[in-house]
DNA sequence: CGCCGACTTGAAGAATTTCAAGGTGTGTGG
DNA sequence: CCACACACCTTGAAATTCTTCAAGTCGGCG
């Protein structure tokens, strides 16, 4: 019996491919650790001696120039998958921003088992599409989109995943009064290194939307979107 | 016998996993064909009917906002595979640069071979991995280089992809002498497209990079680096 | 020779960054 | 309980970069 019995990610994590005396045979190699928030698993650069599985917390992928601009590529959520299996360096950093639980493996472990077991290399090619696709829409906030496009872009995805009616939303049955509130996982700066703006433009752009009425800011972290219809409108 | 013993990419593209005879059962279900610029294979948004490998030219992968900015969001070269299996539509269009040759398979068909043949499933894996690698590098760039260091990083690229010396310089025993000269694949327009700036930045960019003498430009689409150097320091 | 598309160049304008203060709110120690 | 420090955020004004708009120029091709 292995800890992955009352994993809370078994039914979403490439694991959940697996039969039982598999998850057995692949927990044997892993282990699990709780990171801090600022804790990094990996870094930009270094040998990609680890993969792992995210079960609880947020963690961000970073890549930088050498003068120290920071861009972040990805943000990993809980049942995601993180680190670069069949290479040899990682390619960016990866930082826990909350308190993060993840499930590591050796990555020569890894490949070793996955390659023996198909339908969990297949969940995790799945997995590395749909990622693949994702980062490619960000591109073209990134490369042709206004700060104004892109604060409302970034807050209809958080919306979508971190409201309490969930990614269920998504099915385009809003509420008719759709106040939906969620708290940020990042700061605004984090906020500017994910779309690559200055903390001053995310700053102003989410106190130019409070005036416009379209959202409210109760606190620092927090945010109600008042109008849904006009934050996709601007997010275009 | 199949015509895939002629093909020329046939020891590099996902193909090159299987053996003769699963090669035959494959090539059974694709066909072949030849695009011309600017023909698309698949669209934005449109149901990802189809899957291919490139054999020969170049495509463009573009996602479009509502008013018609254009990002170009990757760049497929020979040997590499398109289109979007287990997912039902493409969330960007494929279009044809140069005359290019593909060969095509049904989505359903693909998927379904594919996962009879894990070792074909593993190297469209890997190949997966490397793009996202690639396109996580290329956010930074958008996000956080100026046009200057953008234009920079992709005549390096180029450099890299196209020059006859080739792939092999990245080893890193350029010629003492490096006079790398390429053809590029895309117009100033697609640069722009590529790097999120218009074309009359990039036309200012390249010509300022000529009259430093960093690069030379013998006629619209031809490019001589005359100091690899320092192009390495404006990219950053 | 002249047209056309692709590229270049200039000047004005807009958006974002940079630099510089000024708030706000939370936790700690007095 | 208050005061202070500190981190984070906001705001303003100047500077910069890139875009936009508007002419040109170049080179191939009928």
């Amino acid at each position: 019996m292995s800890y992955c019995d009352t994993c809370v990610v078994r039914n979403r994590a490439i694991c959940s491919a697996l039969d039982p005396n598999e998850i057995e045979a692949m927990s044997a190699s892993g282990r699990r650790r709780v990171l801090q928030p600022g804790q990094s698993l990996l870094w930009e650069g270094d040998e990609s001696a680890i993969v792992a599985n995210v079960i609880r917390g947020i963690m961000k992928l970073t890549s930088s120039t050498e003068d120290g601009r920071e861009q972040i590529v990805g943000l990993v959520y809980p049942a995601d998958f993180v680190g670069r299996p069949y290479g040899s360096t990682s390619l960016y950093s990866v930082t826990a921003l909350d308190e993060t639980e993840v499930c590591i493996y050796g990555r020569g472990d890894f490949e070793q088992f996955a390659q023996s077991h198909p339908a969990m290399e297949h969940k995790l090619l799945e997995r590395t599409l749909s990622e693949l696709d994702r980062t490619r829409r960000w591109m073209l906030l990134l490369g042709r989109k206004s700060a104004n496009e892109r604060i409302a872009s970034f807050l209809l995805e958080m919306a979508d995943r971190l409201s309490p009616h969930g990614a269920g939303l998504s099915g385009g049955c809003a509420p008719v009064d759709d106040h939906i509130a969620f708290d940020l996982p990042l700061s605004r700066q984090q906020i500017g290194d994910v779309q690559g703006l200055t903390i001053e433009t995310v700053s102003r752009q989410f106190n130019r939307l409070k005036s416009d009425g379209i959202i409210a800011l109760p606190s620092r972290r927090a945010v109600i979107v008042n109008d849904r219809e006009a934050l996709m409108d601007l997010a275009g």
